[in-house]
DNA sequence: GTCTATAGAGGGATAGAC
DNA sequence: GTCTATCCCTCTATAGAC
């Protein structure tokens, strides 16, 4: 085990920042080390290869959108759950104009780059679908599996567009539709 | 001009196959002559860089895309034109689950590709966005511009989704729910 | 117009000194 | 654990024979 678990964190955040911008393929490991400001060789002691890094992206990502799912968990009723999860594309409607969704862009991509890392598209779509259709069963509604696609497809189907056109007023208004469904179901 | 425009079409078929199983980025010039048949000196007879014929792939895509608008729009009743345009991914369904939409996945890829090609991103987009709002319009409809966000949203973020699960099922669910929420307005 | 050979750059990965 | 130097492969692009 590393002791300067410091170092590993920011090559971490490095990629993390820069694949989200810039797709995993696209960013190079010499690009990942300048911006953590770690030379370039030193990469390979934290990381054995390249695709390892996209692995614990992949993880982290995942682990980030848990945290947050378990956040909107604290509302007891499950339709504020859903409304408390709209908050997030809300605020942060710039960064999903200028980059996309950090689980769709990411899954996209994997699905498209021929490795063996394209098995890792599936969870990061599941971890969406998966709360969001506990919501909706909580709600009592036995279309809930429906309801739990329709609902995840409109919010990535929103980054795209609003990423697409660079408009983050393409988020305010889906967003605000989206609050609107919730409340009439 | 070349006279042999036959294997200029051949290059462009094949890259545009191999860029919607693989990306563009993924997608070197020797798999395209290869696929195509072509010797790979010879591919920069037809196109001077690699980046046009990405520009030239972009542009294929809206054309086959325009072509099948035309083709919804000879009905005469606006609500029957979008029911029609539902028949494409009801009848690709395997296609759309293995390789995600043609527009959708460029666009995504585009905007992340640090190129001045992320500017072909928009256009991708606003080709359905426009056609889309057209019909919604002439429904009488003054919410149009929302109508046809939630309507490409929805048929995006099916794409993606149908794409990372590799499952057309979602595809066929999907559809369904757009025709009846079409038959709904 | 067609094709071979190869230049040239970039990027993943390793060797090995410290 | 840290860092430099470099290997080697891949891929875009070009030179130049036919």
């Amino acid at each position: 085990m590393p002791r300067n678990t410091n170092k590993r964190e920011r090559l971490i955040g490095a990629a993390d920042r820069l694949i989200l911008r810039q797709g995993f393929k696209q960013t190079t490991l010499s690009d990942i080390a300048n911006d953590a400001g770690v030379p370039l060789g030193n990469v390979y002691y934290y990381f054995k290869t390249k695709r390892e890094i996209g692995e614990t992206i992949v993880r982290t990502r995942i682990d980030v959108t848990r945290q947050w799912l378990d956040e909107c968990s604290r509302e007891t009723d499950p339709r504020e759950r859903l409304l408390k999860f709209l908050e997030f594309p809300a605020c942060n409607r710039e960064a999903l104009a200028e980059s996309g969704c950090a689980l769709g862009t990411l899954s996209y991509e994997l699905r498209h780059s021929g490795s063996p890392l394209d098995e890792m598209s599936r969870p990061l779509m599941d971890v969406m679908l998966e709360w969001t259709e506990r919501q909706f069963a909580e709600m009592g509604r036995s279309d809930a599996s429906d309801l739990a696609l329709q609902f995840v497809a409109s919010l990535q189907g929103m980054c795209l567009i609003a990423n697409a056109l660079t408009s983050p007023e393409i988020i305010d208004r889906l967003v605000e539709h989206n609050r609107r469904w919730l409340q009439s179901l």
